[in-house]
Order: structure tokens, then C-alpha cells, then sequence
DNA sequence: TCCGAAAATGTAACCGATTACAATTTTTAT
DNA sequence: ATAAAAATTGTAATCGGTTACATTTTCGGA
């Protein structure tokens, strides 16, 4: 089949025999062209199904529009609900939206980001992924005055502009209500420390241990990926640790969930022999036996907090500044995995 | 921060004293450069920190290498093994992806499409929303001669190519393996039977009944979304079933979860009181107890083969005809809620 | 009626790459 | 050595909008 001719602003300004510059002041609803001419060229528009060509504005205006996202991974309910609040925001303020995601892979984060610096996107929102290593491809954007912002898996080295819980504080609460039903010896499940997330909640473990007068026991650190397999080996693990930990707390609500499984089909009992505590509060958590005890921080507000400030940022109504850390309300969500006592 | 200025081919030949023209051609690696000269260019260019101009070159070829997808939603590992295989075989093939989701809405699906027809994506793969009405959306995309790909939720009016699975089979032996395991009184709870993939499920669901001598009873038949509240209330309608249904189909695995989770709740016990079968093979099937079983079919390859289909097409190797329907594999995976008496 | 300001429209350069066609240089064959 | 063929490079038009600046039209007030 042929395609059929694309119509431009020529074809426009020919038949109604006025220039182009009137009719691209008119498409864009410009004051200075008389409303009268306004609704001729747009009802002519209209009638010859015109779509304006991207690329000719944006190769003239030297801007896209568009916004550029990068996650760790699209298959988890705190992702999308992100994004769902950076598209609330993108789509009321008239921004384009690419969402690419890294599968957790350093390699295809770099690409992801040469790919979108490539695309020349106004902005960029990205979470790091697991095995992220340093942030050099980022550098070209702040080289071109690209703003980034940050969210959830960040680096903190006070060059960026981030959103963020209080992940030491969750780490913290969670340990502490882990403490607070009874448990003495408590397993840690996490990911990657070189991430903050993951480094954060590690040390807020650890305080809240502390400062209960629990020593800290390194054998009780399991670090993995967030993979199933890695929830069977965490619990593998935990069951070979002598004596048998009466607590965990796993950074992730999936592995979290596979972990109770692989532990239940080993006779141990939920909350009675070992307590739980995810993160994330994925619909898993409500879902499995016994309920998931996890920590919740809602991802649309980040979503939003971050798309919102960058955009102020690209209109000019507000600055990034370069150590801007916006930090999100979180709170622990008690279900039956934790509850050796009741509450 | 001043944005540092851009480098253009102008300035690489400039540098170089040659023309734009070998510029351009040095960069696009034509052979027609002297190996040389390439060489020197792509040294510069890189010294210079030089990136191409989308704009200009889509503006001037008058294609953008772009394919868009338009999916319901992210949040399921379905579609997100089926963007990883579109995935895998635009970045082979080099061409770039834009990823929309229309969370089940029609409005936003519209939407969507439209915003992909103006960004000129040289073509599109689609899964169409719940409640999408018709395909008129498309019909610029066809106009224009940008072939279109439907995957898995499609309108099978002869005029699309699509790549599905068998719906109808699936349904039947979901079906037929309750019946096996002496199930008489089947519920089935679906969705939309608008969707094909739903209604075609349906249709399997009856003969399996038909062909084995048990009729058909409509007051078995619960329609929903896909919420949770959807499957809290087909759990609550179920119960209220007399006399009480011993089998269940249900069309999605997270919704078969939530019912299950309210059905125990009612001190319903599974399998022995009613069997289910879900649909997907999300992972949340292996963590509930007991263990869903399922329908499983391979997003990855769905995803491939759709993307293949539609850049042969694009590359003028194949083309896509008019009625072009695929089939895909897809099986039965029979895990506990099933199994009232064991394979 | 006529002048000047305001409103409306037009002209043409520009954004940065691609590419048909022309021109030049190099290589090959006689 | 020289013509013809092949390889390499150059010239300039083109894609479709945007916008600074110029020009024309409209309109109110003297």
C-alpha cells in the first residue's frame, strides 16, 4: 500500500492562501493570528487529518518535551505505582513520557542511558538498578544541563537531587517490632549494600539491635538478588544457622514470600518459630499464609514529588539544587507474619 | 548552568576541512568513505562528544526507527516477559521502543495511540484495554501504511494480524481437567466477555461441560474486573451459590488468589470443597497455599514473534497479511488447588 | 478625512542531518 | 603514458516547522 502523503503547514497555508508563519502561529493557538483565521486553520487542519512533525519543531525549538524514566524493573507493584504518579504529572503538564527499564542490569542501564540522552529528553528520572557500579553515564546529561532526578535506589554523594524514605528509620522500625514481639536473634535477608536502599535499612537493623542490647551476629546477614531462587537459598540458610533465628527481616516483599514457603515446607512455623517482616508491601504480601508483616511508602508520591520538581525545574519556576533530598512518608504495616504476641 | 553547545557534523567537517557530506557519510560507516577518513571522523567525534540529531534525521528520512507498544498494564509478569521479548528483538534489529500503558482504559488507550501516530512510530504492537469499545484508534496507523501487531487481547474481525494463544483450547481443558478430577458444578469467573481472550475461554468452558454431559448454568458464570475487589466479591458470590459449586475457573491468576484467600477465610477448604484452576502462571500461583494451578503460555515468545513479524514487514522480507493470525503454544500447569484426587 | 498605533500577516533564515548528482582524485588496463 | 573505470569527496536541495523582523491592514481619534 502507498503512503498516503503526509500533509504539512504548507499544504495548510496554500489552500487558504496565507503563509506558513500564520499557520504555525495559528496551530499553536499563537493570540496574534485573528480568531477568525485561528478557526480556518484549524477547522482546514482537521479536515485534512494534519499531525504536526515532531521532529521539525524539535530539531528548530532544540527540545523534546519529553521526559526521560529509567527503573530497575517494571514487574513490581512500587514501580508502577510510581510511574503512575510521574505520568499524572507528565501528562497534565503536557510532557512525553519514555519509560525504559534495566532488568536489573548494569549493562543495559548504560544503554538505556546513552539511548535517552541520545533521544535528547528533557529530564531524567531514574532508579538505579542492583549491580549499578557508578553513575559516569549519567554525567553526560549534567554536562548538557540535562536535570536528573533520583528516586528510591539513588547515591547519595550530594550531587544529586533525589526522593527517598527514611530507609534507616524503616529498618530501624522493623527491627524494632521484630524486637518488641520477643525475637532475640534476628535474620537479615537483604540485597545489595553498594545500594543505599539496602545500606540504610542494614544500618538501621543493626542500631535498633544495639540499642535494644541484641549483638550484632554477621551470620545472620544473608545478602542475594531478588530473585526466587534467592528466597529458597535465604531460607536454605536460615535453617542451617544454629541455633534457629526467631526473627527476619527481609528487604523484599517477593523473596520475602518465598522465603515463608521454602521455610514452612521445612516444618517451620509462621510467626511461632520465626517472625517476618517484608518490604515493599506488594499484593503478595496479602495474599500469602500468614499475611505479611512490611513496610509501605507510597510510590505515586514519589512518583509525582520527583516529576513535579523536576518540571518546575525545566519551566524555570523553581531550581534543583544539587543536594536536594526529598524524603516520603513510610510506615510498617502489621499483619500476622510478625505477630508472636499479639499487638 | 549554561548548556555547553552542541557539536554538529559542521563542526567535525569544519575541523576536518572535508564536507558535511562525507561527515555524514563517515558516520553512517558507508563504505563508499575511504577507511581513512572514517576514521578520522569518528576520532573527532568522539573526542568532540558528538551525538547525532534524531530530529534532523528522522525529519529528513522521513521514518524514526521507533516502534510503539501499547500494553494494558505493566504490572504483571505476562507482559513483562512479552516487552522483554519485543525487547530482545528491537535491539537486535536496532530499532527503539516506546512503551505506553493504558491501565485498562479505554480513554487512555485512545490516548496513547494517538500520542504514538504524532510521535510517527514506524509501527505499533498492541493489547488492547478492558473496556476498549473498537479499533477506529487505529485506523490512522493503517491509513498511513504503519502496520499494526495485536498480541493476546485482540479483535479478531479478519483485518488484523494478531498473535494469540488458543483461548478456546485453554478454557476447554482448564475445563475438562476439573471435570476429570470429578468436578460437576464448575464456576467460572472472567472478565470482559467483549475481550476474545475471555469470551473464546468461555466458550472452551462450555463445550468441556457440553461434552461431558453436564449442562450448562449461567448462574455459574461471574463476570469482573481484574481487581481485588473483584475477587473478594466473586469469593462472596460463590458462597452464596446453593447448591455450592466444587469447581472453579478463573481467568486470572491474581484474581484466583484473592478468591481463594476470601473462600478459606469462609472456611472453605481447597481442593477437597472446590477445585481451581487460574490463568497466566503469575508468580504469586507458587507462593499461595494451595499452590494455583494454571495456565501457562510464553509472553517472551509472544513478544518475539510479534516484534519479528512486524520488522520483517518493515524491512520488506515479509509481509504482514491482512488476516495473519499466529498461535502459540500453551499449557496446562496442575499444581495442588486442583487436585482433589491426584493426577 | 487622515495619521499613527495596534493588530494581523508575510518573508526568509534557521535547526542538523541525508542524498541525488556533480566533480575530483586514484587506480587499472592498454 | 593515457584513457577509462572506480573510488572518493563535494555541492546544494531537502525534510517541516519556528520566529525575528518587515510589511500590510485595521481602526480609533483628531
Amino acid at each position: 500500500m502507498l503512503k498516503s502523503k503526509e500533509v504539512t503547514i504548507y499544504d495548510i497555508a496554500n489552500k487558504l492562501n496565507i503563509s506558513v508563519a500564520t499557520v504555525s502561529r495559528g496551530l499553536n493557538d499563537d493570540n496574534v493570528v485573528s480568531k477568525k483565521t485561528r478557526k480556518k486553520i484549524a477547522d482546514l487542519a482537521n479536515e485534512l487529518g494534519y499531525r504536526s512533525n515532531h521532529f521539525a519543531r524539535n530539531l528548530r525549538q532544540q527540545q523534546t518535551n519529553t521526559i526521560g524514566v529509567i527503573v530497575h524493573e517494571l514487574n513490581s507493584n512500587f514501580i508502577t505505582s510510581v510511574l503512575a504518579g510521574i505520568e499524572k504529572v507528565t501528562s497534565e503538564t503536557g510532557y512525553d513520557l519514555i519509560i525504559a527499564h534495566s532488568s536489573e542490569s548494569y549493562t543495559k542501564e548504560l544503554a538505556n542511558a546513552k539511548n535517552l540522552f541520545h533521544k535528547r529528553v528533557d529530564g531524567l528520572i531514574a532508579s538505579l538498578s542492583f549491580d549499578t557500579k557508578d553513575l559516569d553515564h549519567f554525567k553526560p546529561f549534567v554536562d548538557k544541563g540535562v536535570p536528573v532526578m533520583f528516586f528510591d535506589r539513588v547515591e547519595q554523594d550530594g550531587n544529586n537531587s533525589v526522593v527517598i524514605i527514611d530507609n534507616y528509620k524503616c529498618g530501624y522500625e522493623a527491627t524494632k517490632h521484630l524486637i518488641e514481639q520477643g525475637c532475640k536473634r534476628i535474620a537479615h535477608v537483604t540485597s545489595s549494600l553498594k545500594r543505599n536502599v539496602y545500606s540504610q535499612r542494614y544500618k538501621g537493623y543493626q542500631d535498633a539491635l544495639s540499642d535494644n542490647g541484641i549483638s550484632i551476629d554477621e551470620k545472620l546477614l544473608i545478602v542475594s538478588d531478588l530473585s526466587e531462587k534467592a528466597g529458597v537459598d535465604a531460607a536454605l540458610q536460615i535453617l542451617k544457622m544454629k541455633p534457629l533465628p526467631d526473627g527476619g527481616f527481609i528487604t523484599n516483599d517477593f523473596v520475602a514470600a518465598v522465603c515463608m514457603r521454602t521455610l514452612k515446607q521445612h516444618g517451620i512455623n509462621i510467626p511461632e518459630n520465626i517472625a517476618i517482616v517484608g518490604f515493599n508491601n506488594d499484593a503478595i504480601g496479602k495474599l500469602i499464609e500468614p499475611a505479611l508483616t512490611t513496610i509501605n511508602y507510597p510510590g505515586i508520591d514519589m512518583g509525582e514529588i520527583a516529576a513535579r520538581n523536576l518540571i518546575n525545574h525545566l519551566k524555570g519556576i523553581s531550581k534543583i539544587h544539587k543536594t536536594n533530598t526529598i524524603i516520603i512518608r513510610s510506615d510498617l504495616i502489621i499483619r500476622k507474619s510478625s505477630l508472636k504476641k499479639g499487638i
